[in-house]
DNA sequence: ATGAAAGCGCTAACAA
DNA sequence: TTGTTAGCGCTTTCAT
C-alpha cells in the first residue's frame, strides 16, 4: 500500500492555504513580511500536506546551498563528538551540515568529492589526513576549514587544540601528586601527536625530571595502547600521559590483567575527554578538548569565509584537565 | 587566490560549439542522437570551459535525486560498522547515500527532515526508536527500509538479524565446552533485547538446563555491563551471554578487575562482532551479525521501491558464532 | 540529426 | 502585507 503521492510543493501549499506562492516561501524561510494570521495558516497548511522545501530548486534560484560540507573518520570515537557539536553549533546560523564519511573503503578524496557534487558552499575536514598540497588545491576551489588538526603552510583556515599545553598540563597534575617517574606513550604519526610529545618532554624539562622522560611508541587504538603497556610491564613508571583515550582504554585494560592497580600502583592520563573517558567503569582522567568552542570557531570560520573574508584564521583552542579516578599519588617509593 | 570563477552552463558550451542546448544535453548524457562531429565538437567546447552538468538542476527537470537517505546512530559503533557497509553496498548501484546523524541533540526526526528537504528518493532507518506509527506515517511520503530492528506492524521493509538464533548458537557453545551455568546480561528495551532473551531461555530449555537460567539487567554500554557484572560477582557462573559487544567490555573490565580470569573462571560471549571485539587485547568470541548481507539487502529492497515495488519485504539474516579467546572448557567443578 | 519551447520548484524584484 | 512576473540550468516533448 504505496502511497508516494507526488510531493506537495510550494503551490499546492499555497492553493490550500489561499495565499500566493511569495507568501509561503517567506514563511518557509521565516522571513519577516507575513502577518501572524497568514504566517499560522500557511504553517498549518505545509503540515497538513507534510511539505518539505526542495533544496535544489531552492539553490537552482537563488545560487545558494547554504550547506557546510563536513568530511568525518565514522570510527573516530572523537569525530562522533565532533559532528555531535558541529550540529549544534551549526543550529542558529542559516546554514546546515552535509555529512560525508571516511571508511575503510572510502577514502578522504572521494568523501569530499561527494561534497562538491552537493553545492557545498564550504568544507569542514576533521583530522584530515590529506597532504598540505591537496588540502591548498582545493582551498582554491571553495572555503576549507580543517579543523582538530593544526597542519600549516595551506590556506586554509584552522581550528586546533593547544596540544602541548594539554601535555603541560597533565604533567603539571602528575608532579603535584608527587611522580617523578612519567612516561608518556605517544601518537607515532597521528595528527596531534609530535605535539604532545614534545608538551610532555618540555614540562618534564621545566620539573627537572629530562633524566625520567622516557616516551613508549603507542598509537590512536586500544590495541596500540595495550602493545605499549605490555613493553612497560617490565619497568613501570609510577605514571603515563597517554596520547588519547581509546589508547589509554588499552593501557587500563593491560595494566588490570596484570594484576596492577590503577592509581595505586600507575596512575593514567588520557587525552580527547571523549565518552569512553566519562564511562563510571573507566572514569579517566584526561585533558578535555573543548569541542564546543572549537566547532562554533570552526563553524563560524567557514561562514565568514562563504561571506566574503578573505582572512585566513589560526584558531588555537585550550584544552584543560579533568580530574576523575585514574590518577592520584604514587604509593610505591 | 580563490578562482571563484562563474560556472560555466550548457548554453555556454552550447554557444561556444555552435549547436543547441538540446544537443549538449544529449551528449553529456552519453545519449544517441547526434554526429559523431557534433559530440566531439560539443565535448570540446565542454572540456575548453571546464564545464560540470548541475545536479540540482538536473534533478529538479528530471525529478529524480538518486539519493538514499541514511539515518543513524552517531555514537553507535555497529552503526559505524553498518554506514561502511552501505556505502560498499551503494557503490555500483547507481545511487548515493545522504548521511543524516541522530545525536543527543538532534532526534531522528530532525535527521529525517534533513533528508526529505534533500529529496531522498527513499529512507534507510538504522535502529530507529519512532514509534511503529510514525515510521508508518513516514511511509506513506516515501519508502522506507528499517535496518538492524524488527519492528512490526507498518508498511516498511524490514531488513534484520535472526537475534534468537544467534543466542541459540551461543548457548549450544557454551554447552559444547562442557558449561551448565550460563547467565545472559540482557539488553534492556534495546532493540532486539527481548529476541535475543527469548533466544537464550529457548536455548536453555533445549539443553535441560532450565534451572541454570537467569538472566540479569544489563543494556547497551559499557557501564551497563560493568554494573551487571558487578551484580553477578556473589555468586558467579561459569559463562555468561551479553546482549552486545559494548556491554560485553563492561563485564570484561569488571571481571578483570575482581581477579576473575577470563575464559578460565569465566566465559563470555558478546553480540554484534563489532570492531571492538576484534580487537587483539579484547579478543571477543561473539555472534557476528552479517553486515554485508544485510546492507546489500536494504540498499536493493530501497531501490526496488523507489522504482516500483509494492511488496513489503521482511529480511532476516542468519548471524554466526565467531570464536575467539574469552570462551573455554568451565575449570572449576 | 538538430532546434525551439515549455517547464521542474523555487526565490527575488517589483507592483499593488 | 500581499500578489505578479521572470527566470536559475537543465531535460523533455515536439517540430523541423
Amino acid at each position: 500500500m504505496r502511497s508516494t503521492g507526488p510531493r506537495s510543493t510550494l503551490a499546492d501549499v499555497a492553493a490550500r492555504a489561499g495565499v500566493s506562492k511569495s507568501l509561503v516561501s517567506l514563511v518557509m524561510r521565516n522571513e519577516p513580511g507575513a502577518s501572524a494570521e497568514t504566517r499560522r495558516r500557511v504553517l498549518d497548511a505545509a503540515d497538513e500536506l507534510g511539505y518539505h522545501p526542495d533544496r535544489g530548486a531552492r539553490l537552482l534560484r537563488s545560487g545558494r546551498s547554504r550547506l557546510l560540507g563536513v568530511v568525518f573518520g565514522i570510527q573516530h570515537a572523537f569525530h562522533a563528538d565532533l559532528v555531535t557539536a558541529l550540529y549544534t553549533a551549526a543550529r542558529e546560523t542559516g546554514y546546515e551540515l552535509a555529512l560525508s564519511a571516511v571508511t575503510p573503503d572510502r577514502d578522504e578524496t572521494e568523501a569530499t568529492a561527494g561534497l562538491l557534487q552537493d553545492r557545498c558552499e564550504a568544507l569542514i575536514l576533521l583530522g584530515p589526513q590529506t597532504p598540505t598540497a591537496s588540502l591548498a588545491r582545493l582551498a582554491t576551489r571553495l572555503p576549507v576549514v580543517v579543523l582538530a588538526r593544526g597542519v600549516r603552510g595551506a590556506a586554509v583556515d584552522v581550528v586546533h587544540t593547544a596540544d602541548a599545553d594539554g601535555l603541560h598540563q597533565a604533567v603539571d597534575h602528575l608532579v603535584q601528586l608527587g611522580h617523578r617517574s612519567i612516561a608518556h606513550i605517544d601518537g607515532g604519526h597521528a595528527p596531534g601527536a609530535a605535539q604532545r610529545r614534545r608538551g610532555y618532554r618540555d614540562a618534564m624539562c621545566r620539573h627537572a625530571l629530562d633524566r625520567h622522560t622516557r616516551i613508549i611508541r603507542g598509537g590512536l587504538t586500544e590495541e596500540d595502547g595495550a602493545a605499549a603497556a605490555r613493553a612497560l610491564l617490565a619497568d613501570p613508571p609510577t605514571a603515563v600521559t597517554v596520547f588519547n583515550d581509546r589508547c589509554a582504554t588499552g593501557v587500563l585494560d593491560v595494566l588490570a590483567h596484570h594484576g596492577l592497580k590503577v592509581p595505586d600502583d600507575v596512575s593514567v592520563v588520557g587525552y580527547d575527554d571523549s565518552r569512553l573517558a566519562r564511562l563510571a567503569h573507566v572514569n579517566l582522567t584526561t585533558i578535555a578538548q573543548d569541542t564546543a568552542t572549537m566547532t562554533r570557531l570552526a563553524v563560524a570560520r567557514a561562514i565568514d569565509r562563504v561571506e566574503g573574508s578573505t582572512i585566513t584564521h589560526r584558531d588555537v583552542v585550550p584544552p584543560h584537565l579533568v580530574v576523575r579516578s585514574t590518577t592520584g599519588p604514587p604509593t610505591s617509593p
